[in-house]
DNA sequence: TTTTAGCACTCTCGATGAGCGAGTGCTAAA
DNA sequence: TTTAGCACTCGCTCATCGAGAGTGCTAAAA
């Protein structure tokens, strides 16, 4: 597997930093000259060749400089790249920004869109946090007007749902907050599966609510979760592969789909451990849409209790080591936030 | 003000609408012969001219067609356009699936967003139906774990807030419950301003409580609204005024920057009735991020109970007529909705 | 007085082609 | 095995140029 020689290592990193960075096909004087090999432009030229051959680097045309392949980039990612680490005081920044906003998860993920798509220049992605199986907690039935009630699901984990109920007749609140409460007793601590099986204990209307229960918790199971954040959309139309709409369109269209984005993230990032990153070079075979794009994602949260994905997207010429370092950071965090063990 | 001719007015609207569907200039014989005028291109010549004069027509260069000035859409909206309206069959479409959607505010908004920018051909935006007042309803206290708990504040108009809330000892949630039920039979139906008023009456935890209450409700108050709903980014990029990035990306970062967006939607459109449906053009000079962009706004809902805003956002070169009947028949769709289903 | 035909003029756009230069692959020497 | 040298390739930039669309002006026609 492993059949690069040191040297080509060090060129083939070379050449992808240098991409990266400036995004222009990378040449063997510019490479010597650039970082001060001591080896010849032609040697360079010899191990490029070879790299080409493996598939790691491409030129776009006959008398262009080297570019790097998905596969090159894929190689880069696994063996070469130097893992870094966010700056000590740039941690301590964000930890400190989420920390004023740690009672309000909407602020959270907004936050957490923001730190993402700043520190890697790409376009962010957040879920909510988000139990795997769905448990019931609480309910709630509040009465708004005569013939309407507002119902309010705690699930374990803190995901709240709410919906508006319409009734065949008008019932008081205390009637509502019996009912309420004699489902809470049954139903505490049930997941989606089991709810049912109270049923033949209950009235006719109690079965009523608990079906739409049933409904909901159903529906927040089947879905990764409700709203997707994202932020830094124009980070990703300043990168000169986007500089035409029309690879840029292809690009957003990805961040549009939900549906497409719900089943994105489900497939790939359910595959990894919380605490891992997941890197997505190019769609790797599976996402036509993504054909040009990258994308880091990382889990987040406490399996078992509630967990979010989150991640940026940018071009396949993609900062990776600054991208995973922040992902894993902004995930870790979270991940502590979830907890409600967040350490200044 | 209304110095024009009806010929001058018949010219105006059809270069108009020539150049908002293909985004060309428009010469005189083009305008003849498209629209089988029966005068000679040599009459148009003059008219144009003198169109260009008055301010509402420019021309990219000496020796190409006629493009409308932001000054000739603004006449054209005001005086010149069609009104038109939705097909019947279209609107039956988009109620029926608000209907099937009615239960939950979530979706309406998505459902909103994205029936603004599939029929406008634009990007929309939304925001949630929101009190002009903050008003407590209800409030729900739910101990989530040892020494946390969730705070779920229902506001009047159907806003839910909720919050996670650190304690300073373990509290058992029957504790809970009658603190939540004590500012609950205290603070019903108060607004931000009263609320504080009844602290002389509770126990130092509950007054803590209600602080918190307070400061939500006013947070709530200060701001137009919470999530930005939106849809259709990829529709601007289509257009040709935004095919190379770095427009797009002026165009976008509106939409990204949410303190803009949220003045932008305030300061414009609160000046607005309820029903009525704001065109801001070029940025009306106030707005110097859109300086490229058209939006067509308006508020929905009921005043004094709840309302949001709601609108499109294009290149100046917008199907308005299309986009003011769209958004004109969503925004009542929504305010019917709201009116439906949050009426006290 | 208004409209129109005619015409010279202007200016963009697209195609063509030359020259430049960065980069390559190959060969032969170190 | 590495390197210097060299011929060659090919995209990029720039200038040129003709075509075509559109204009404004003038003078005749309505």
């Amino acid at each position: 597997m492993d059949e690069l020689t040191e040297r080509q290592k060090l060129i083939l990193a070379l050449v992808i930093r240098y991409y990266i960075e400036y995004a222009l096909p990378v040449g063997s004087n510019l490479l010597v000259e650039q970082f001060g090999l001591d080896i010849s432009s032609a040697t360079v030229r010899n191990e490029m060749a070879s790299l080409a051959e493996t598939g790691y680097l491409t030129q776009p045309h006959t008398s262009a400089g080297r570019v790097p392949t998905e596969e090159g980039y894929r190689y880069f990612v696994r063996q070469l790249m130097v893992h870094t680490d966010l700056p000590d005081q740039t941690k301590r920044m964000i930890t400190h920004q989420f920390y004023q906003a740690r009672h309000d998860v909407d602020q959270w993920m907004r936050l957490a869109a923001s730190v993402l798509a700043h520190y890697s220049k790409a376009a962010s992605l957040v879920t909510a946090p988000h139990p795997e199986e769905a448990r019931l907690k609480h309910l709630e039935l509040i009465s708004t007007r005569e013939y309407q009630v507002l119902m309010v699901l705690v699930l374990v984990g803190g995901d709240v749902r709410q919906q508006f109920l319409a009734l065949a007749e008008p019932l008081p609140q205390e009637r509502l907050s019996a009912v309420a409460e004699r489902i809470n007793s049954l139903c505490r601590g049930l997941g989606v599966a089991d709810i049912l099986r109270v049923e033949a204990q209950l009235a006719p209307l109690e079965k009523d609510i608990l079906r739409i229960i049933y409904a909901e918790m159903e529906r927040s199971d089947s879905m990764l979760a409700g709203e997707i954040y994202h932020d830094g959309l124009t980070n990703v139309l300043a990168e000169p592969e986007f500089a035409e709409s029309e690879s840029a369109r292809r690009a957003f269209r990805v961040l549009e789909e939900r549906a497409l984005l719900h089943d994105l993230l489900s497939r790939t990032v359910m595959t990894t451990d919380v605490g891992g990153v997941q890197v997505l070079i190019g769609g790797d075979d599976t996402w036509d849409d993504l054909r040009e794009c990258s994308m880091v994602l990382a889990r987040y949260g406490s399996p078992g209790l509630a967990t979010g994905t989150l991640g940026v997207l940018g071009p396949i010429r993609m900062a990776y080591a600054r991208s995973i370092s922040t992902v894993r950071f902004v995930a870790d965090l979270m991940s502590n936030l979830v907890l409600g063990t967040l350490a200044e």
